[in-house]
DNA sequence: CATGAATGAGTATTCATTCAT
DNA sequence: TATGAATGAATACTCATTCAT
């Protein structure tokens, strides 16, 4: 005897969106499918109605969770007239959008468990990425800010970077202040890129100054 | 019916072992207690006179692991008379044949999971590899052959860029040859350490020709 | 909201078409309502408004089969001036039609589950097919081609032989051909009816001369 | 927490035993894992110690049974020195046995459902079944008894027959008397075989009287 | 008449854990 | 020490049935 009924479009994003905050919270493995339907409030047939298996509700959050990102970073870093530097900034504070949305999530996509995943994500994350990243570096080498014979390697370095000083940061005593971590990454960008020491924070400073004609519109 | 004794503590690590390989070959959540009991050769109730759970064991397995690493990192690092550019080299392969030896279990520490098995895997890893990496950084900044204001998130970063290349290297198109790979890794150190670029190619080589007396012995 | 309106026995029908053919091609426990309705092109709701249940539809079925079964033996034995070879022919034709329908569906329905089922076919089948049968050999008798003192059992076995045969046929070694068969059947139902040796096959061999005047008119 | 501890092949038969029960009593696709361990009097769980799956105890169930029957039958008809009427009612005892034993277990194997079942039965009777049978047909056309140019088919029709007759007599109103059934399968059996009328019953009256010597022994 | 979202009891199967022997 | 039969809670998935619209 059903309760209430939805739009069938609305419901599924309902489950995808406790499935994917489940994720987060406790882990894929430890989450069970009647976890998810007592999130939503439902039967556990419901379930079944909008998804084939869990690994179709898996498949539907990593689509998800791709084209979303995928729309943050093209949108960041194909805006008309930009400096690499500007690129870069945009970039960056992107990924850290898709960084903080990922959560715990991300971490069990890294897993191989079975390469369908893996290559779904990896490979797709970094198969838009990296040649954003890449093409940013080398139109800074064009501009004569960076100045580098490896810019898609770089790309890549510079991805390690954040990646490790972020986890690691996170839940352990390096957290000390955001601002220094900032400025580290900074400095250790700009050796990476070849760029002359202190660009990076100087153009940070000026964006904060008068940010919205220059930098971010936002 | 009892078909053979053993000691204790030989049981113990035969279990640990066994253990330890299945992870490796099938995945921790893919490893059941009958796997475990099944390629140790003995009945499953041996098992819980051994370990009060399958939780115990995994700690035991990760304190074995931590061990083993620190002992090689240490064994490596603490040589006396060595310059930073050999300890930078012993570091390297110490912690190569850590990752060799890690494979898949690594991956699975560094799920979160529950906190307790990401805090004793993740932080206590980091906790004597970035210290060993930053005193060899300072060593070398001493020695003029390095210079940087930041030798622990350098030592991160470090880490950090081997880690994405290597992984992403893994399964991906980026897969060229390994020469190159090191090349670049070679390349993107000597930045962040602010290391002469050449430095650290030219010391391999001549690690090459007469490795056995400077250098790894081996 | 409804798509097309129909009158009420013309779904009804549809619904039972639909399962009868579904319940031959993959079996009743294999069909579930979800297929019914999607074989007929509506929504789940709408087969709970024709049928109280899914058991509502088997019987709705059954009687259907049983029905049409009655309709072909009766039309076919109880035509005027026909010898009991003519209608011995008749009745074979028919209940070949009737084997051919029923497919799967029958084996079904020989399985005991509910008695209600069970007797609702089983003996309502033979209610109508034995007595036609009997009644033939009967006038057989009356006419001195047939000769047996059991002219009911005898009925029974007429249909156990061909059972047996077309069933141990399907699917095994003993599917030689298809004459052979035939007159293997028609030499063994001599014997039980009592009648001459060849009579049978000399019969087959006559409809089929100038089958249209004598024979079946088809 | 293990209540009690039975030997392994004990309590793997009790499962064969309790299960072949259940199928016979409410039939296979009504009967759960659930209600085999509730019958047994154990967890769940036991029942995958000694099963792989549903399949496994099936597979183990067709074995036993057809195991048991190729002996009842082969034991029967092997003895030395017998004459075909002898072996032809050790034979009839024996199918009795068959049949008694069954239930509804054979219906459920006679749908096709899938054919690894069908043939696993359906064939592998017949294969011990139909080649004793003839034999005895053809033992019986030497000794002058039987008279039939189609032994094998005969074979097949003589189960046909017995098949129907005793499946139709359940459960409706031609369950009359069994001595009339007899006689009457004995009548059309002689017919089917050739035989002289009477043969039988002279032959089973006969092995009534001095039963001990000649007929069965038991 | 017709829709289709919603229900919930039921199914097979897995596995960490216990304990009498 | 060692065994292995026994437990039972948990999991993914199915499907007949209901009912608000």
């Amino acid at each position: 005897m059903p309760r209430s009924t939805k739009a069938a479009s609305d419901r599924r994003l309902e489950f995808i969106n406790a499935a994917e905050a489940l994720f987060n919270e406790k882990g894929f493995e430890n989450t069970s499918v009647e976890d998810i339907v007592q999130r939503v409030g439902v039967a556990k047939g419901l379930f079944y109605y909008y998804f084939k298996s869990q690994e179709e509700l898996l498949g539907a959050i990593v689509d998800k969770i791709l084209d979303e990102m995928e729309q943050i970073v093209l949108q960041a870093t194909n805006k008309e007239g930009l400096t690499a530097m500007q690129r870069l900034q945009e970039m960056s504070t992107s990924s850290d959008t898709i960084r903080a949305r990922g959560g715990r999530l991300m971490k069990f996509f890294h897993e191989e468990r079975n390469q369908a995943l893996h290559l779904q994500l990896e490979v797709r994350t970094m198969k838009f990425l990296v040649p954003a990243m890449e093409a940013i570096i080398k139109q800074g080498v064009r501009e004569g800010v960076f100045n580098t014979p490896y810019p898609k390697e770089t790309a890549l370095a510079l991805f390690g970077i954040k990646g490790v000083i972020h986890h690691t940061n996170a839940g352990t005593d390096y957290c000390e202040d955001g601002e220094r971590t900032i400025q580290i990454i900074a400095f250790l960008s700009e050796r990476l890129l070849g760029a002359k020491e202190g660009t990076f924070l100087e153009f940070l400073r000026e964006i904060k100054r008068h940010g919205v004609e220059n930098g971010r519109g936002k």
